[in-house]
DNA sequence: GATTAGCACTCGCAACTCGAGAGTGCTAAC
DNA sequence: GTTAGCACTCTCGAGTTGCGAGTGCTAATC
């Protein structure tokens, strides 16, 4: 296909796009040469527009008005015109040292991650915290709060804490929850919740209202896990003419509140390791169908991962978004590498 | 001040608040009467909506329209046309009901609350989770994962639960890090982060990393605690006509995200336990003139409070909006009561 | 044969006009 | 104090128009 367009077709598309996604507005042949001192006449450009309306590379939204890319066009353009993005030095050095700054709080961490894509692309960046596909109990602590209330703290597989409180009918002491937690801990680590849920009927007393509160707190957060995901950026998102209208905003929002999405994403980015581009219609979501959906998994390995991308209209600077999104995942992942490997960070 | 109003006028007020909250559009003398079958004519209406005028508690938007309350129409409305308004017992055992399913989990609650209040108001709920004045350590725990690296966890005085990584320069032992946590709880129990400060110079080794972290980890808190706030029905109230604008909507967006609105609120909500309403100018900041707010500070004592509260255009269903802030603050009080006092829920 | 100048044509957009409808304030009568 | 009558005001939406940016086609040019 990239055959069939001669270097000044190349040009030219390589043109509109980036004008269009500036500026916003369709691009007409005159303004086009104004802007770049192209040494053609713009008759000779309209032709070349032409014949890359024919190939479906751009479209009219009427017959007055400049040209606008098409989702084929946009996908020309990432793959045959763009080369392969870096993010500048001085901007890495900025975030690694931003990332140094949360030190090693994980949920601080993907915040960080998603305020950082969003600053550096000007769209909505989503982020999963790292899970693994099938969590496992690395560690529980109990606590004693008061007479007959515990505090149940579980540390899993991918490292995240949670929190429960336990009623218990009668006080208990924190030794006896110490020598519980001691006891319990042995037989469910490295357990996933449904065996966990098999031992509840082989304890009971304490040990049992633990086992069933730990296996209660894992299965929700398994659950949960689909619906979580953390996005930044989208009031300055709202800037952008695509999203000036009160129901598009409305839909995003909607979009962004409801665990959908996450599951939408999810299988899209399961079979490669590198940058996922989806625009447009590319996306097999129907509410997506209208977006740009730049994504990739991050993680220490298979089995501790997240998500993380921006959302944005097609109309989005592909060239930093691909090369933040790629460069950000790298640092997420040193990161949790360190974490569960003890490799050093880079 | 009420004196000054005859019954009629009062109810012709309170008729014209509902029926503007209720439609949103500018209410005239003929279809008042229309919709409320009054038995007045449409001329004496006038002259009572000129002396509502007179008064301020009504304005036109422009000489041929129909009148709307202003903000001290709101209050008068509030103050004496609103009587007591109660959750309906039947709304009363489905919130309870909710309440129950998430158990003791306090984010989980936290995040219900919200969700809530934006179900029954329609508007933008706030709530921030309960935090303590000043936060002391009530207990922590050394875990290890691997050969260097340690997980600590920090529960403070409110029942919150934090987590940091920690490096260590050299392997630690499990037996070694239980016996530093039980060692270094005796000495840190219920101080807060400024004395902790102070003794992480009287500790070397493990300890003083210990100390340092968690010294860190506590004033990042308290830092943070002035952000922390969880909103919930965003997408819904956008779709109010005072919110259809896209710049509106956007500053509605930024006003959640930063933690400006939080500093704001606290201050205005010190005094008084019972809800508190503002109502457009009535605001102190003035990035909240154009808005109502509904909020109460909740909490299990005098120490362990957190704010929950409404925002929404000044033209909002006050009734329903106050007593359910009252009531979810009642069921969130008991809730944390629970936690912290042993007292049983009601 | 590719490129360019010239030109008639198209169409969205913003400004403008205008009539209808809702509502008002005032006055005089009840 | 209340009401009928009436002239007046102002918004809102529909229809109209002129402008400008941009196009496609044709014929001339390099």
């Amino acid at each position: 296909m990239s055959a069939e367009l001669s270097a000044r077709q190349r040009r030219i598309l390589k043109l509109i796009v980036q004008d269009y996604v500036r500026t916003g507005r369709a691009v007409g042949s005159k303004s086009l040469i104004d802007r770049y001192k192209l040494d053609v006449s713009p008759a000779t450009v309209r032709n070349d527009m032409g014949v890359l309306e024919e190939l479906a590379f751009l479209q009219h939204p009427h017959t007055s008005a400049g040209r606008v890319p098409t989702d084929s066009g946009y996908r020309y353009y990432v793959e045959h015109l763009l080369g392969n993005p870096r993010v500048p030095v001085s901007e890495q050095i900025r975030i690694r040292h931003q990332f140094r700054q949360v030190e090693m709080q994980l949920a601080s961490s993907v915040k960080l991650a998603a305020a950082v894509l969003a600053e550096a692309t000007g769209n909505i960046a989503l982020v999963s915290p790292p899970r693994s596909v099938r969590e496992t109990v690395r560690h529980f602590e109990l606590i004693s709060l008061r007479d007959r209330l515990v505090l149940l703290i579980l540390v899993t597989q991918s490292g995240s804490v949670h929190e429960a409180f336990l009623n218990v009918d009668t006080p208990v002491s924190q030794d006896a929850l110490s020598e519980s937690s001691n006891r319990l801990i042995q037989e469910i680590r490295d357990l996933s919740y449904p065996d966990i849920e098999q031992q509840v009927s082989l304890h009971e007393g304490l040990d049992a209202i633990v086992l069933e509160q730990i296996s209660t707190l894992m299965r929700r957060t398994e659950q949960e896990s689909t619906a979580e995901l953390h996005s930044d950026g989208l009031e300055r998102a709202l800037r952008q003419p695509e999203f000036s209208q009160a129901d598009v905003a409305q839909q995003l929002l909607e979009l962004l509140r409801g665990g959908a999405l996450l599951s939408v994403l999810m299988p899209q980015t399961r079979q490669r390791d590198d940058v996922q581009i989806f625009i447009g219609s590319e996306n097999i979501s129907d509410d997506l169908r209208s977006y740009g959906v730049i994504i990739t998994r991050y993680g220490a390995s298979n089995d501790v991962t997240g998500l993380l991308g921006i959302l944005g209209p097609t109309r989005m600077p592909y060239d930093r978004s691909i090369s933040t999104v790629r460069y950000v995942s790298g640092v997420l992942s040193d990161l949790l590498r360190h974490v569960h490997t003890g490799e050093p960070e880079h």
